[in-house]
DNA sequence: GTAACTTCGCCGATATCTCA
DNA sequence: TGAGATATCGGCGAAGTTAC
């Protein structure tokens, strides 16, 4: 366990204290840009301390963000992120170690946060989910309104899946119970966060009393993402050219909940992997879904919840195996596809063409219109017959050599720079 | 009837909600 | 407090629809 003497954490309430209202992001993230799209998906629920929203996608985000943030400030000078962060499908939230240490061994923290606790008559309690899942990570949780940090080990929480801490109560002890250092000034008692960082780490690079938290390499915990995830970041990795070329340092949406995978400076970028779908009397076809899956049902993304979508080359190439298989079987012609095992090309779309395709929907009243994904063509040289639908989207085919990237980039930066305009 | 193209529904993983 | 239900994601593959 993480030995943490008790203390009274900083409150929310008077306006100069460090977890005052207006030192919180959230208040302002609560109400501008993206978090305003998803207002829809908040309700309101009744607690005793009155109305309590319930957060949508975009707040969650923010309430992550802001205990990230919160986490980064305590262990400045001390330790270190990679330069890189983890991608946010990863398992492990955040990734550290000591400043100095060359090892590349990394303590990982998996971070819980909540916008405050739950006042239930005298008592407050504070709700974390999901916490049994990670035996192996430190696992932090935060309470952003009261400035409420606790450290466990995963180990520890192996036999349950929400973790409820009631003030004073079982999980919030010595054993548990941390400080934000920078904020607690003269209340400071115990050990704070940051010494429960530098300790635990210190002691699983011994490997004593480490309670299961183990040092990992950072390519174990990047990797560490279930398949469907791993094949959207070997996505994100092989479309990296095309950011180069385009000057963009796309980030982590940051919460797989948003519309959009990547932030690139403002553009939002949709990244999609396509699949090997069918086999064509001119070879195989790839199809991208371009729907989202809501409490309504399927329907189609809405102009403004993503600016770009980038299609990736299909993956499943055990499907285009059984594909040219069935294709040969019913008399077909034996197609070498050997040359289609490495990736080649890409699509682009601004979300003004994919109005045009049918793809997206003007506004939320028309969700029920459009198309659930499209038929892409990832073979080159391919004869089609007038009018298909599919030769109509060659224009927006790219590839990994340089006068495609700068044909590609170009397009993006030209329609960003129009939609500006408007 | 066939080729071209689209739609539907399943899977596994994960997050969130509800209720006992 | 925790378990089960529900929602959502990306990926996948087969079946359905449309046009000629």
């Amino acid at each position: 366990m993480y030995p943490c003497r008790i203390i009274s954490a900083p409150t929310v309430g008077p306006p100069n204290t460090p977890f005052a209202p207006q030192h919180s992001p959230l208040r302002v993230n609560f109400f501008s840009g993206a978090a305003r799209r998803f207002s829809g998906s908040v309700f309101r629920e009744e607690t005793s301390v009155g109305m309590k929203q319930r957060l949508s996608a975009a707040e969650r985000m923010a309430v992550e963000h802001e205990a990230k943030r919160l986490i980064r400030c305590e262990i400045q000078g001390l330790m270190e992120e990679p330069s890189v962060p983890l991608p946010h499908s990863a398992k492990a939230d955040m990734a550290l170690r000591p400043i100095g240490c060359e090892d590349d061994l990394w303590l990982p923290l998996q971070l819980k946060a909540t916008r405050g606790g739950v006042h239930q008559g005298k008592s407050v309690y504070w709700v974390f989910r999901n916490v049994g899942c990670y035996p192996d990570m430190l696992v932090i949780c935060v309470s952003l309104e009261e400035g409420k940090v606790w450290a466990f080990s995963g180990r520890s929480l192996q036999e349950q899946q929400t973790l409820r801490i009631t003030a004073h109560g079982k999980h919030d002890g010595e054993h548990s119970r941390c400080f934000f250092e920078r904020h607690a000034g003269q209340f400071a008692v115990g050990r704070s966060l940051r010494h429960v960082l530098l300790s635990t780490y210190a002691e699983a690079a011994r490997g004593s009393d480490s309670e299961g938290v183990t040092l990992q390499r950072l390519k174990y915990l990047r990797e560490q993402v279930c398949g469907s995830v791993s094949t959207e970041e070997e996505t994100r990795e092989w479309l990296q050219p095309f950011f180069d070329a385009a000057g963009l340092t796309p980030v982590d949406a940051g919460c797989s909940t948003l519309p959009y995978d990547l932030l690139a400076g403002d553009i939002k970028f949709q990244l999609k992997t396509s699949a090997w779908n069918n086999w064509t009397g001119y070879g195989p076809l790839a199809f991208v879904s371009t729907r989202r899956k809501l409490s309504g049902g399927i329907r189609p993304y809405v102009v403004g919840e993503y600016d770009v979508l980038l299609v990736g080359p299909p993956r499943n190439f055990e499907t285009l195996q059984l594909l040219r298989a069935k294709h040969i079987d019913r008399g077909g012609q034996h197609t070498d596809i050997s040359h289609l095992l490495v990736p080649r090309f890409f699509y682009i779309f601004h979300s003004s063409d994919l109005v045009r395709q049918g793809c997206l929907a003007l506004d939320p009243r028309h969700r029920e219109l459009g198309q659930l994904g499209m038929s892409l063509d990832f073979i080159e040289g391919r004869a089609y017959k007038s009018g298909s639908v599919i030769q109509e989207r060659l224009p927006f085919r790219f590839d990994l050599t340089a006068t495609s990237l700068e044909k590609a980039a170009s397009y993006v930066q030209n329609k960003i720079a129009m939609a500006h305009c408007y």
